[in-house]
DNA sequence: GGGGGAATAT
DNA sequence: CATATTCCCC
């Protein structure tokens, strides 16, 4: 038996509890990974890897398709980024997607509405922003599962050993993965945010996977992250309000008013990306961070006066050793300077290609440079920033977990360590935690 | 009585 | 905590 009808066989037996499921699916998927850009490609490697996929990594799109063509069989899914040197990246999707008929994965830097809607169109089934999640990565498998299923139910062919009357994935619990959220968000904007009724959003999604109920649902939350965006918004401007009235009549007060502190947090937050982990918790995450801000009277009366660069400000309040390495593992320094090259020796994955061709980011630091994939994240922040539309609060709190690019990994190796050492090769991600999370990441 | 949305359960 | 289910209202 094939590990995919192995996959359809047990998907219908029983009905194991979800984690669980999550847990064993994987196992041996093969998955073939393809980006040109070559650190992000072993990043992707070693993340599938820990959770027990098959990898093989091409940089060259003309070669996935090569590969593809010969044995197509080989693989369950393909991950491809959608900007490539060698041809469009969006053909390649439609050509893997739609052509060949194989289940296959967008890759970007951002979560782009348009970029992610041409994606559905050019038949991508899901995305993943860079850099990418192990929890999100983790459950690709559906797509393969979903696809046999669908396969199935078209050509009227179950399998043997199945049983029509056992539970699909459609009667478990739905996953709002960003891919279907995207969808969603994309009915509500069509529909206008007001109008959007349950019914219509269903009908326009056209997702057999998810029901009306569950679209009700998710809409009720989605709606209330807006709600608690709005009333944000609100509060900010009425501070904005009172300092400034405060300034004409002259009054400044030699305590730290909640108006002040407030107008510091805006002021930091348009110069450091912990706006965005704000947009997701809310006002209330504000308060424990505000200890620590309202202690140091001086700054906050610099600040007051714009005497003081917010960065700075921003720095003392997280290394004062209050937060420590583990909840608190954003340095600036991470995302400003790379960190010194890991070891490249020990890659977990079939590389494909000639490697001698291909960008080396140790002899090429400055090529490098442009394309690391933590340095990303400005470039997401600024574009959630520049978008007029209400902020999309669900993908954002998603989105705040992107800023360490391995805290996963490392929260995963940590956790396996203690359990069992069954995990297939931690070299690569164990050096990658070991840089990205030392002290001596270099400060600003 | 079907559907929307808040409340509540899992 | 995210998603599902219930409940109440129109």
């Amino acid at each position: 038996m094939s590990k995919i009808e192995a996959v359809h066989v047990s998907l219908n037996r029983a009905a194991p509890r979800q984690s669980r499921v999550n847990a064993n699916f994987p196992e041996g998927l093969s998955v073939l990974v393809v980006d040109d850009n070559v650190v992000c490609l072993k990043v992707v490697a070693a993340v599938l890897n820990k959770c027990r996929y098959k990898v093989t990594a091409t940089t060259k799109a003309t070669e996935a398709l090569k590969i593809l063509r010969k044995n197509k069989k080989s693989y369950d899914i393909v991950i491809t980024d959608v900007i490539m040197l060698d041809m469009n990246g969006f053909e390649l999707l439609e050509i893997i997607g739609l052509e060949m008929d194989m289940p296959v994965i967008m890759m970007s830097a951002n979560d782009d509405k348009e970029l992610v809607m041409k994606g559905v169109r050019h038949g991508a089934r899901d995305y993943l922003i860079k850099p990418i999640r192990l929890e999100e990565v983790k459950n690709i498998w559906q797509h393969v599962v979903r696809k046999i299923l669908f396969n199935a139910t078209k050509f009227g062919t179950m399998q043997a050993g199945t049983d029509q009357n056992l539970p699909i994935p459609s009667s478990k619990r739905v996953s709002w993965t960003a891919m279907l959220h995207s969808k969603f968000v994309d009915a509500v904007r069509q529909l206008g945010v007001d109008k959007a009724a349950p019914k219509k959003i269903f009908e326009i999604m056209n997702e057999p996977e998810i029901s009306r109920r569950s679209v009700a649902s998710h809409l009720q939350k989605y709606r209330n992250a807006l709600r608690k965006e709005n009333t944000k918004a609100k509060m900010s401007q009425e501070s904005e309000n009172n300092i400034n009235s405060n300034k004409t009549n002259g009054l400044l007060s030699n305590t730290i008013t909640t108006s002040c502190i407030n107008q510091g947090l805006n002021t930091i937050n348009h110069h450091n990306i912990f706006a965005e982990q704000d947009m997701s918790t809310g006002i209330t995450s504000f308060g424990s961070q505000l200890q620590t801000f309202g202690a140091s009277t001086s700054n906050a009366k610099l600040l007051q006066q714009n005497q003081l660069p917010p960065k700075v400000v921003v720095d003392q309040i997280f290394n004062t050793g209050q937060f420590g390495p583990s909840n608190m593992p954003v340095g600036f320094g991470h995302y400003s300077c790379p960190p010194t090259p890991f070891n490249l020796a020990s890659v977990p994955f079939q590389m494909l290609g000639d490697a001698s061709n291909q960008l080396n980011p140790i002899s090429q630091p400055d090529s490098l440079a442009t394309l690391l994939p933590w340095q990303h994240e400005g470039r997401n922040v600024a574009n959630l920033k520049s978008k007029e539309e209400p902020i999309d609060s669900i993908r954002k709190a998603q989105f705040v977990r992107h800023r360490y690019p391995f805290e996963n990994i490392e929260r995963q190796i940590n956790s396996h360590h203690n359990n069992s050492n069954s995990f297939l090769d931690d070299d690569l991600v164990s050096i990658m935690v070991k840089q990205f999370s030392s002290n001596s990441a270099p400060k600003l």
